[in-house]
DNA sequence: TTTT
DNA sequence: TTTT
C-alpha cells in the first residue's frame, strides 16, 4: 500500500552493459545507466546545445535477470519504476545520497528483443528470492516486477544489513 | 527537443513550507520536499512497516511563484516533471550529486486551492524571466510550465554561473 | 507480458456513486465516471470556457470492492490503468464501441480516506475471483490490482460470454 | 488550466500509414492507429493467448505534419496525450462516441528517425494554425505540441462547425 | 454526472 | 519534514 504516487517513466539508451550481482538469497540485482537527452538551439548564439541526463536504474530478482541477460550497451529501453534515495557512507565517512529508479516494468524497444520461445506465465510466476542464480527462467521481451514488498527483496534499503557491496562507493 | 523520455509523476505531501528565491533575471525558483510513502506488514513478524521517500522538487518562473504562494507544509499535490541530477561541491571540495524533479506541471489536491478570481489565460501567458518578483500574476489551481529551454531559465544547471546560493550545500 | 505500453493516469472527481456488480465467479466489477476538465479564456471574446471530459473507469475484483465501498459521488481520486475498447451490440443490432480505463491502481485523494483499522497485507493478498461478495476484506486507502491476466478476471472482454448484463447497452 | 489530470502514455506500432488532412485554417490533422498487445498463457489450457488493443491517436498542427511525414505503417512510437471522447452522428442518425488520444508529445523509436539537420528551436516556435500545408518546417525526431487551447486548434471538438468531414462516420 |  |  502506498500513500502517494512515486512514478518514473524513462525511455532511453544504456550507456554501458548492465551489471548483475546476486544477493545471498539468490535474488539478482542489476544496475544500468540510462541516458535521456535534450537538444535545443541557444537563443542568443543559435548554436545547437545538448544536455544528457543519466539515470541510475536498478532491477531486482526476475527483472534483474532479464535485464542482465538481454540489455546491453546502447539498448533502447522503456523503464517504469519509482524513485528511491539511498544514504551511504563515502570514503571520508561522510553521508552521501544516491537517487535511483527501482524498476517495476521494463520493455526493450530495439527489435532485437525477440528472445525465443517465451513461455512466460505471469500468473504462475513465483518470487525468485530463493532462486539460485543459475536457475534462470525463460526470458521475455516485456515484464513486470511481481508485486512484493521492497524491503523483502531489496536489501539496499536497509544499508546496515551487510550488503554494502551492492551499493558501492561511487555516487552514480 | 528530447531524445528519450524523462518523466516523473508524484502525488504526495509537502514536508515543509516552500522556499522561494529569485534569480537575477527576476525569475523565481521554488524548492519543496514532497513525501510519498509505502506501508506494508512484515512477512515474518506481521508488524506494520512504513517507508517514506522524500522528493526534492524545484519549480521555476511562474510555476515557482504559484508554488511559493499557494503550497504550504502538509499540502497534497500532484507534480509532473523530469529528473535532473546536479553536481555540486561539498564543503570539503568533493563532488556531490543531487537529484531533483524539475516540475513542469503542478496541481493542488487539497480543496483549499480556491485562490480567488482566476483569470489565467494560458495562451497569452508570456515567460516570466524578466518579471520582477513583486509583479506576480493571478494564481491558479493548476498550471503548466510554459515550454522553454531549461538552460535559459534554470541557471542551476550550470553550477558555475554565480548562482551557487540557489543550490546550497546540503545534498537534500 | 505486454508488447507496448498502454497506460492511463487520471486525477478527477466521480460524477456519480460507483456501481458494483458481481460476476458469477464472485468477483466484483465496479464502474465509475470520472471527470477531468480544462478551463481557458476564449482568445477572441475573452470569455471563460470549460470543457469536461468524462472517463469511464472499471475496477475488478478486490479493487472493485474497495472502489464500490469507499468512493462516492464527488470523490477525488487518482486512477492508473489501461485503455480497453469493447465492442457491443446496440439495440438496433449495430456494432458500438466503448472505451474504458481498466484500473490497476487507485488512490483516494479526499482525506476522507481513513477507513478503519486497515491491515492490508499486499504480499499475502490472494486473488478474489472465487470470493463471495459478502466476504470483503478490510479496505485500504490505496491499492494496486494484483497482477493477473485480464481475460481470466474480466469476462467483459469476451462480450459473448454471458455477461452482457455487465456492460449494458449505453455507450457511456 | 486543467482541473484534474488526463494523461495517456502509449508505446506501440502503427497499424497503417498515417492519414493527414488539413483544416481550413491550414492546420494539419493526422490520425493514426497504434497497437499495443498483451500475451499470456491460458491458466487452464496453457495455450498462449494474445489480445491487441488499437488506439486511435490524433495529432494537430505541427505534430500532425511531423507524424504524417515520418511515421508509417509498422513504426514504433511513443505517444503522450490526453483522452477525448467525441460524439458524432451515425448514418442512422444515432449518437455514437469515439474515444481518441489527442497527442501532445510524440517520439519515434525506430532508429529510422534521423531526419536530417534538424534546426528545431522550440522556444521560437510559433503556432501553425495559419500555416499553409506546404510550408512545413524541418522535422524532428521528438517533439512536443506547443501549448495552446484545444478548441482553437481542434475543430473536431465542436462537431457542428462544418468540419464533419474530419471525423468520418466510422467509429474507430 | 463531478469539481473549482 | 508530510500524510494516514
Amino acid at each position: 500500500m502506498a500513500r502517494g504516487i512515486n512514478k518514473v517513466i524513462l525511455v532511453g539508451n544504456l550507456g554501458q552493459d548492465p551489471e548483475t550481482k546476486y544477493m545471498p538469497s539468490g535474488g539478482a540485482v542489476t544496475n544500468v545507466s540510462i541516458a535521456t537527452s535534450e537538444t535545443w538551439k541557444d537563443k542568443q548564439t543559435g548554436q545547437p546545445q545538448e544536455r544528457t541526463e543519466w539515470h541510475r536504474v536498478v532491477f531486482f530478482n526476475r527483472l534483474a535477470e532479464i535485464a542482465g541477460e538481454y540489455l546491453k550497451k546502447g539498448s533502447k529501453v522503456y523503464v517504469e519504476g519509482s524513485l528511491r534515495t539511498r544514504k551511504w557512507q563515502g570514503q571520508d565517512g561522510q553521508d552521501r545520497y544516491t537517487t535511483e529508479i527501482v524498476a517495476s516494468e521494463m520493455q526493450m524497444l530495439d527489435g532485437r528483443g525477440d528472445m525465443g520461445s517465451g513461455g512466460y506465465e505471469q500468473g504462475g510466476y513465483s518470487a525468485p528470492q530463493q532462486q539460485a542464480p543459475q536457475q534462470r527462467q525463460q526470458p521475455q521481451q516485456n515484464y513486470q516486477q511481481q508485486q512484493q514488498r521492497p524491503q523483502q527483496a531489496q536489501p539496499q534499503q536497509a544499508p546496515n544489513d551487510g550488503f554494502a557491496d551492492f551499493d558501492d562507493d561511487i555516487p552514480f
